[in-house]
DNA sequence: TTCTATTGTTTCAATATGAGACAATATTAA
DNA sequence: TTAATATTGTCTCATATTGAAACAATAGAA
C-alpha cells in the first residue's frame, strides 16, 4: 500500500476518536498498536479535500468498526505546538516499509479535532488499518502509554462523557436495544467511576419517562426476573 | 500592508472568537465591519507556524481589545464543505485593494475553531484591524447577517456558555471587580434569556461560598443600599 | 417624621434526594 | 410441597433543595 498523498487530504489536519464500549461491566476504549513499535494509539484519520469533518470521522470510524449508526461527539480540538512530534510519525511510517519523501506531509504540525463515539460493544466487528498490528479493546483504567497527547484526549472525552451522562442520556449508546435497570446502572457506575444508589438510580431514570417497559428476562437465576427497558425513540 | 504570506501561517486552520459583554442590562458580542462590502464577521485570525493555538486566540484578541488577561473557552470546531467559499473572501481582499495571486492561501478550504470569551465591557478599547471598517458591540438579540457560517458560530456559543454558567460560574467575567446582587442577578439573565427570582438567585448565590461580600453602594437613590460583592480567589 | 423603593432575610409549601424497609418472585434446597 | 435465597420493584420517612411570598431594614425624598 503507497504512501497517502496530501493532494487527496487536507494537510495539517487530523481527528482522532475515543471510541467507548461496555463489556463485563467494565468501561473500554478501541486502541490501535502500531506494527514493530510498541505504540499505541487511538484510532483517527484525515480528512478528504471535499468531505465535511464528521463525514471524515463517521468513515474512519466504519473502516474499523463495521458501525453505520453511531453515537458521535465532537469535544476538543488540541492544538499546542508540543503535539509537533514529527520522529513518531516518520518511525511508525518508516516500520510499515515506506520510504519517506521530503517534506512529507503527515510528518507537519498538525491540530486534531476529536471526537468520542459510544458504541454497543457487542455489534462491533474490529478492522486494524495498514499501518496497525491490531485494534482493541483497552478497561479505561488498564490503559498502555499512549503516543503524543493521545492520554490527554482520553482523559478530557472520559470527562466530557461524565459532564454529558445526565444532561444528554447518552448512556444508552452503550447497551443492546433492550437492557435491564442494572445493566443501565453498571453502565453509569463505570462511567461516574462510583458506586450509585440502587433505589435512587431505579427511581430517578423512571421518572425522567424516557425508557419503555418490556417482558421480564428470565436468566434461570432463583431470584424475581428484572424487565427489559429500551431508551423511548420519540 | 501587504497581504499575509502563507509561509507565515497554518494553511486551512483559523479561529473565530465570540467576545460576550454586558453593558446596560444587555449581553453584547463584538464583531468585524469589512470595508466597503457591508459584512459583518466574528473576529477571527490564523495561527502561527510555532504558536499555540490558544495564543493564537488570545493575541487576535488582545490586538482587539487591549486585554492581557481574558477568560476563553474553545466550545466547538466547524469543518463543514459549505463552509468553503472562496468568493467571499475574494470580495473581502479585494474590497482592501489587494491584488489576490493564483491559488492564494486564504481563498482555500478552512476549518475555525471557535472559542468565547467573557470580557469587562468597560476595560475594552476597540482598534480594528487592517481589513475592517470597524469593531463594535452588537446586542445579542440584534445580530445583523454575518458572512459564512458565524450565525450559527454564534448561537453555538451562546447555547455552550448557557450550559457552563451555573457549572463553571463564569459569570462574574462579565462584571467588574466589585458589583451589586441585582447587576449579577441581570447578567444571568442576560444569558439565559429569562428572569429570575430575586430571592432565590440570592440565596443561591450567597450559599454557594464563592462571593465576599464588601461595602454597601449608596447610588443617591432613596432607598435601602445593596452590598457590594467579589469572587473569591482562592 | 413619614413615605417610597429596593435590599437582605425569613418562612412555609412543594419538590427532589438519601437511606432504608418491605413486598414480590424465580429458582434451589429440603 | 414447602422453605430458603437472592434480587427486583415499590414504598416510606427523614433531609435537602427550590418556588413563592412575606417581612424587616434602610437611604434618600417629601
Amino acid at each position: 500500500m503507497p504512501l497517502p498523498e496530501v493532494s487527496q487530504f487536507i494537510p495539517h489536519i487530523a481527528y482522532d476518536s475515543v471510541v467507548f464500549g461496555f463489556s463485563k461491566g467494565k468501561l473500554k476504549i478501541l486502541l490501535m498498536e502500531y506494527h514493530d513499535t510498541g505504540w499505541f494509539a487511538l484510532p483517527g484519520g484525515f480528512v478528504e479535500r471535499s468531505e465535511n469533518l464528521e463525514d471524515a470521522v463517521k468513515r474512519g470510524l466504519n473502516e474499523r468498526t463495521g458501525l453505520k449508526e453511531i453515537y458521535l461527539e465532537q469535544f476538543h480540538t488540541f492544538g499546542d505546538t508540543s503535539r509537533y512530534r514529527p520522529e513518531v510519525m516518520r518511525r511508525i511510517l518508516e516500520a510499515n516499509g515506506h520510504l519517506i519523501p521530503e517534506n512529507y506531509w503527515m510528518l507537519d504540525r498538525f491540530f486534531s479535532i476529536a471526537y468520542y463515539a459510544l458504541i454497543d460493544y457487542e455489534k462491533v466487528t474490529l478492522m486494524p488499518d495498514a499501518l496497525s498490528d491490531s485494534i482493541a479493546w483497552y478497561e479505561i483504567d488498564k490503559l498502555p502509554d499512549l503516543i503524543l497527547d493521545h492520554g490527554k484526549i482520553v482523559q478530557k472525552a472520559l470527562q466530557t462523557l461524565r459532564e454529558n451522562l445526565d444532561r444528554k442520556l447518552i448512556g444508552g449508546n452503550l447497551l443492546p436495544e433492550r437492557f435491564t435497570m442494572n445493566e443501565l446502572q453498571a453502565v453509569y457506575e463505570a462511567i461516574l467511576g462510583q458506586k450509585l444508589r440502587r433505589t435512587s438510580f431505579q427511581r430517578k431514570m423512571l421518572s425522567l419517562d424516557i425508557l419503555d417497559r418490556h417482558e421480564k428476562l428470565f436468566t434461570g437465576k432463583s431470584h424475581k426476573a428484572p424487565y427489559l427497558y429500551s431508551f423511548k425513540t420519540h
